[in-house]
RNA sequence: GCGCGGUUAGCUCAGUGGUAGAGCAUUUGCUUCACACGCAAGGGGUCGCAGGUUCAAACCCUGCACCGCGCACCA
């Protein structure tokens, strides 16, 4: 640091640094590098679209994750780009031209013309969001930055559609679609978002009559059943009646009255009992009301579908404007009559009171109308969910239209491949041997006692029943020969408990065969826990299901080994070796930890593997094509005249030398039949050798090329298959239809590139659950089918950002801060590392500036932890001197240490709020409060030395283990340790705040001690901190016992602390402590105490007698007293003690219930026990010094 | 209707069976020579409710209530 400023200022650094990095090309991916890949795709936001904080989120987990990973020596890419976004981008570009006045409507402007206005706008705006990606500190490769309407990706998109074509997955097809009034286009249905709405429910009477033929001569004949329908009726449905002229009507309940003119039926139930006879006769609809009578005439129809609950049990049934109306339609032949216009208007079939008008006026009028009729007998209010579109934000209209359609591809193999959530965290029951089940002194020895075992104790052929899913497992002979064939003493071993191990074995995942075995139904995974001799394993069983049963194919142990608490807590030592405690059994998770159960891909957290699971268990055929301009346009042309027999051979003629003629990629359809032939792939198009006269004008031929359009060298065949009459589909394709291609698409797919091969699949994907069907499983599906693996490892699903009041993020409601201007005015790194604090795994985060002002407090202690350690002087020291360290320098090693194991702890479970959460405690809490504090003893004793030697003067000599002996050395010793701690702090550090740690980095100089590739240029390829191995621990004397003494000085401290203010002694005073040590003290210890005790000195005596006016604290190291020389409030300080005992007492009389209990002792682990019983001592302990400090107080 | 998540301090949330935690807010004291974007010491919780399992439950099981989300249906 060149120049130390009293705080960190962020907007000096960042943008120094940024451009640092991308000189030196650290970003840059190479694709033929010897070190292991890691890789992720970026979810490419929209081209015209602005930064937000969920793009905030997303990509500081995402540089976050490449940023360690290159720590971690492996070489990243991070792919970048933008995704066209269809209708938000033509919407948004459109919008701009209507309000400058330029365009009323797009057609003003042309296809050609206003797609040049789009490219334009691209161009102008598209770069924002990645020059705000680089305002993050996204370590993204940008030369590599990809586009969706590339040229090159374009094809990609092409390429895909021909072949799901050939495939027979593209097909084109008149059907009920989402159509949005506002974008004139349909939607698919993950963009239909359904929303509750106010409304009404109308009820309208229609007349019945007999028929359509011979109307009032039906009405007579029915009017023999009338007396009994209305007897019925008029108890159960009052809506059907008669009136005094002998007519019968039905009430209609209905939300959209507007559509009556479009009504061709009207059903019932046909297990109604209210109207089933009536099924046949017709009623009279209502409007328009200019038709004649006789086309007013619609039958009554029966159908399942009719809910006899809902409404008056009677449904109006227009097949143009509903989709469930339309299957009815379908069902019944109905005619169908289409009354509301593309954009949303009542057409002319729709009657001449209500043309012309937008559907929701037309709604109102149709009321009136009725009303006029009085047909109308009454409205309530009603809320139902209509579906609206998402991005135009207005009611979707259900519309008859033709579109392309695509049945997804590769849906086996994407649905299985994601693994399953486990059965929660179930606690997996141990299984107990003995190991003298089978004795033998070798492996084939063993191997002969297990089968001889299996055999005398009949598991050979025997099904058993795994009592957590109910599957019946069969112990074969093969299984058993599998188990031998895994060697291994344990896995033999297992045998002789296999019955057990079967029973207990918790299901994890079931999934088809791989690679496809027909024979074989599904292979089931299980996992078990075995304790053998002390030892627990973990066992993996894998079987096999044939259609005809389920054979106990495999079975693997693996020595599971614990350093944590968990092996203690579930299965205390002794217990392992001796009789299983009941209920005892190891967590799930603990047992599964680092083991992939043969499913491939992991989403975090796993519950929306359950989510994924239950979409792609309903697929719906997915509508692709658009109407839109802004695209990738549909690559079909055609002419579309209609097929007579003359032209079918002409048709036949051509497509004979069209295959002669091996156009690649080029398909064609007889439109009539819908037969599709594929041509046979081929080189020749690129010598169109009068291929051109074979195409004709008058043909009425469909060509889907993909070549065709984009093949190098065949720009003409575009225009010269449009000169013969031919054009192209105006649709393009749905926006999704190229992001789903985006892992591979832009790593130069279909070429089998380098980087392909380096970087596919991809390590993480980080998204928002928002998209996982829009996206995500899109593109596993696509991975599947097009790369024949899947896209990535695991998906990390974020949260969703919303507001301090939990409300989504708006532009609406204004809540949604522009994540520049906090940059602008906290730093990038305090941006990120508050987010990243506040956005634990798998919940939404309710954001608040304040997380980002904490940040930003962060990045400036850190900075002037730094300061201080600058303005210490002294060049790095590099070693460190085993011999100086004191027990401050111990324990902040150890801290250092367990900072380190709770870090890699939480990358391995993508939990970056802990990540931060341990950060901010270690560098905080630790280093800083307590460390560096503590280090003052020795730093500023060097400098003041001669105050120093005064004071050591009141210390009782005998009492100093090692008297200092080198200022100096010690000095250079406790600069070493804080060069040594944070240096590996920044490590830890830069993955969340890559700016200020790399800013630091340079400016401590530590990059100075590193090779240039490890640290020596730049932090980024610093390698991360390792946890310290137990030969580190020893040379530097780190043991349990130094950081206990550190941690008890530390609370004795703080005990003292609160005697300073019991008595009211401000902060700044310094006072003089009595310490009547229990042990031997060290000095500097001593002198720490001193210090953070703001002491004016302490006396040390052995033998001190409180006298009467005293605090007092007693602590295992010692007493402390604080002699009373003025007012202090004795009545407080006697409520505070008082309170304290009582707490005391409370706990006593907890753990001494709790050990009073005779099965507790009998029960409970030894450890526990042992726990409790210190637990009570001290306890006890405190409560007796409280009480004789509340006496002193008294007397 | 089905499913998922949540309910712990005033707020936002950690906490996988053994002594209830953090940050913010709050109270008090401190321009202590890295940092007032700071330091120190406090106060504050029947862990949504009711049962059950256990020697022991915020944690496991069952039911309920409330909040949020998703899917399906909705004339």
């Amino acid at each position: 640091m060149s120049e130390i400023s009293k705080a960190y200022e962020p907007q000096s650094v960042e943008d120094k640094w940024y451009q640092f990095w991308l000189d030196g090309k650290f970003f840059v991916a190479d694709a033929k590098s010897p070190k292991p890949a890691y890789s992720i795709v970026i979810p490419p936001p929209n081209v015209t679209g602005v930064l937000t904080l969920g793009h905030v989120l997303n990509n500081t987990i995402q540089d976050i994750l490449a940023r360690k990973a290159r720590m971690d020596g492996k070489e990243v890419l991070w792919l970048p780009g933008t995704d066209h976004a269809g209708i938000a981008t033509q919407t948004v570009v459109e919008r701009a031209l209507k309000k400058s006045g330029e365009i009323k409507h797009r057609d003003d402007l042309g296809r050609e013309k206003f797609l040049e206005r789009v490219w334009e706008w691209k161009e102008k705006h598209g770069g924002i969001i990645i020059q705000q990606l680089k305002k993050l500190g996204a370590s993204c490769d940008w030369t590599r930055e990809r586009f969706t309407m590339d040229p090159e990706y374009s094809r990609c998109v092409q390429r895909v559609f021909v072949d799901l074509y050939k495939k027979g997955l593209i097909y084109r097809g008149k059907r009920m679609v989402n159509w949005c009034p506002a974008s004139l286009t349909a939607l698919s249905d993950e963009e239909v978002v359904m929303k509750e709405q106010k409304g009404f429910l109308y009820y309208f009477k229609v007349e019945v009559v007999g028929s359509a033929a011979a109307p009032a001569a039906s009405a007579d004949a029915s009017s023999t059943e009338i007396p009994k329908v209305e007897r019925e009726a008029r108890s159960t449905a009052p809506e059907v009646g008669a009136l005094p002229e002998e007519k019968i009507f039905l009430t209609i309940a209905t939300t959209r009255p507007e559509t009556i003119p479009g009504d061709t039926a009207v059903a019932v139930n046909p297990k109604d009992p209210r109207y089933a006879h009536l099924i046949g006769k017709h009623v009279l609809r209502p409007l328009p009301v200019e038709l004649p009578r006789e086309q007013k005439l619609i039958p009554i129809i029966g159908d399942d579908h009719v809910d006899f609950e809902f409404g008056t049990g009677v449904l109006k049934v227009t097949p143009a404007h509903d989709k469930a109306d339309f299957e009815i339609g379908q069902r019944h032949k109905l005619p169908v009559i289409e009354v509301i216009a593309a954009n949303g208007q009542m057409n002319d079939a729709a009657g001449a009171d209500l043309r012309g008008l937008d559907r929701f006026k037309a709604r109102k009028v149709a009321v009136e109308k009725l009303t006029e009729l009085g047909a109308l007998e009454k409205e309530e209010p009603y809320t139902n969910n209509v579906g609206y579109s998402e991005r135009a934000d207005v009611p979707i209209e259900p519309r008859l239209s033709e579109q392309w359609f695509l049945k997804y591809p590769s849906v086996e193999k994407a649905r299985a491949c994601v693994a399953q959530p486990s059965a929660s965290d179930k606690t997996v029951a141990v299984v107990y041997a003995t190991g003298n089940e089978l004795s033998g002194k070798s492996i084939r020895e063993l191997r002969k006692a297990a089968l001889a075992y299996a055999r005398q104790h009949h598991f050979i052929g025997i099904p058993f029943k795994n009592e957590n899913s109910g599957i019946l497992i069969r112990v074969g002979r093969q299984s058993l020969s599998h188990a031998f064939s895994n060697l291994g003493v344990a896995n033999i071993r297992a045998v002789a408990v296999l019955p057990e191990l079967i029973r207990t074995a918790i299901w994890l995942s079931s999934a088809p065969h791989e690679p496809a075995n027909p024979q074989v139904k599904q292979v089931h995974r299980f996992v078990a826990a075995l304790s053998i001799t002390g030892e627990l394993h973990r066992v993996l069983i894998t079987a096999k299901e044939y259609w005809d049963g389920t054979v106990l194919y495999d079975h693997k142990t693996k020595k599971i080994t614990f350093g944590g608490k968990s092996l203690e807590a579930h299965l205390p030592k002794e217990k392992l070796d001796t009789q299983p405690a009941p209920n005892a059994g190891i967590r799930l998770s603990e047992l599964l930890e680092n083991v992939n159960c043969g499913d491939e891909m992991k989403f975090h957290p796993d519950r929306w593997a359950k989510v994924y699971d239950h979409w792609m268990g309903g697929l719906q055929d997915w509508c692709v094509s658009r109407q839109l301009w802004w695209g990738h346009r549909i690559p079909v042309w055609r002419n579309g005249l209609e097929w007579t027999g003359e032209k079918r051979n002409k048709t036949f003629a051509l497509l004979k030398k069209l295959k002669e003629s091996n156009l690649d990629g080029v398909s064609w359809k007889l439109p009539k039949t819908g037969e599709t032939k594929i041509i046979a792939a081929g080189t020749a198009m690129k010598q169109p050798d009068g291929s051109s006269k074979i195409l004709e004008a008058d043909m009425p031929i469909e060509l889907i090329g993909v070549e065709i359009s984009i093949a190098p060298g065949n720009e003409n065949l575009v225009a010269e298959v449009e000169a013969l009459g031919l054009t192209q589909d105006p649709d393009v394709l749905d926006t999704w239809f190229s992001s789903w291609l985006w892992p591979f698409a832009t790593m130069g797919w279909p070429e089998q590139t380098d980087t392909l091969k380096k970087f596919y699949p991809t390590t993480d994907l980080v998204t928002g659950p928002d998209i996982i069907f829009f996206w995500v499983a899109r593109m596993i599906m696509a991975g599947y089918e097009f790369m024949g693996d899947l896209p990535f490892q695991n998906v990390y699903f974020t949260g969703i950002i919303r507001d301090k009041q939990g409300r989504k993020m708006s532009k609406s409601l204004g809540n949604s801060p522009d994540p520049l201007d906090l940059i602008a005015k906290f730093g990038a790194d305090a941006l990120r590392f508050g987010v990243m604090r506040a956005a634990p795994l798998g919940q939404d985060i309710l954001f608040d500036e304040q997380n980002v002002e904490l940040g930003r407090n962060f990045c400036n202690k850190l900075w002037n932890a730094c300061r201080f350690r600058q303005i210490q002087g002294g060049e790095s020291q590099g070693e460190i001197d085993p011999k100086f360290l004191t027990s401050d320098d111990k324990w902040i090693l150890l801290k250092l240490d367990q900072a380190i194991r709770e870090m890699n702890s939480a990358f391995t479970g993508y939990k970056f709020s802990d990540a931060t959460a341990t950060l901010y405690r270690f560098f905080w809490s630790e280093y800083c409060d307590w460390y560096v504090e503590a280090s003052k003893a020795i730093l500023s004793s060097s400098s003041r030395g001669n105050e120093a030697q005064t004071e050591k003067t009141e210390i009782d000599q005998s009492l100093l283990t090692s008297a200092a002996t080198n200022d100096n050395a010690r000095k250079a010793n406790t600069l070493a340790v804080i060069d040594f701690v944070l240096s590996h702090t920044l490590r830890l550090f830069h993955p969340f705040i890559p700016f200020i740690s790399e800013e630091l980095w340079h400016g401590m100089g530590y990059s100075a001690d590193m090779p240039p590739n490890q640290g020596g240029k730049t932090i980024m390829f610093a390698s991360w901190p390792k946890p310290f191995d137990d030969e580190f621990k020893n040379f530097y004397g780190l043991s349990e016992r130094d950081e206990k003494f550190a941690e008890a000085r530390n609370e004795l401290v703080a005990q003292g602390r609160n005697l300073r203010r019991e008595a009211n002694i401000p902060a700044n005073k310094k006072v003089k402590f009595i310490f009547k040590p229990a042990n031997e003290i060290g000095a500097n210890d001593l002198e720490v105490l001193k210090l953070l005790l703001n002491a004016e000195a302490i006396e040390v005596n052995p033998n001190f007698q409180p006298a009467k006016k005293v605090l007092a604290v007693r602590h295992p190291l010692g007493e402390l007293f604080l002699p009373l020389e003025g007012l202090i409030d004795a009545e407080a300080e006697k409520a505070r003690l008082k309170k304290e005992i009582e707490k005391y007492e409370s706990e006593i009389s907890k753990v001494e219930q709790k050990l009073a209990n005779p099965n507790f002792a009998q029960k409970v682990p030894a450890q526990v026990l042992e726990e409790h019983r210190q637990r009570l001592i001290e306890w006890q302990n405190k409560l007796a010094h409280t009480q004789a400090a509340l006496a002193g107080l008294q007397s």
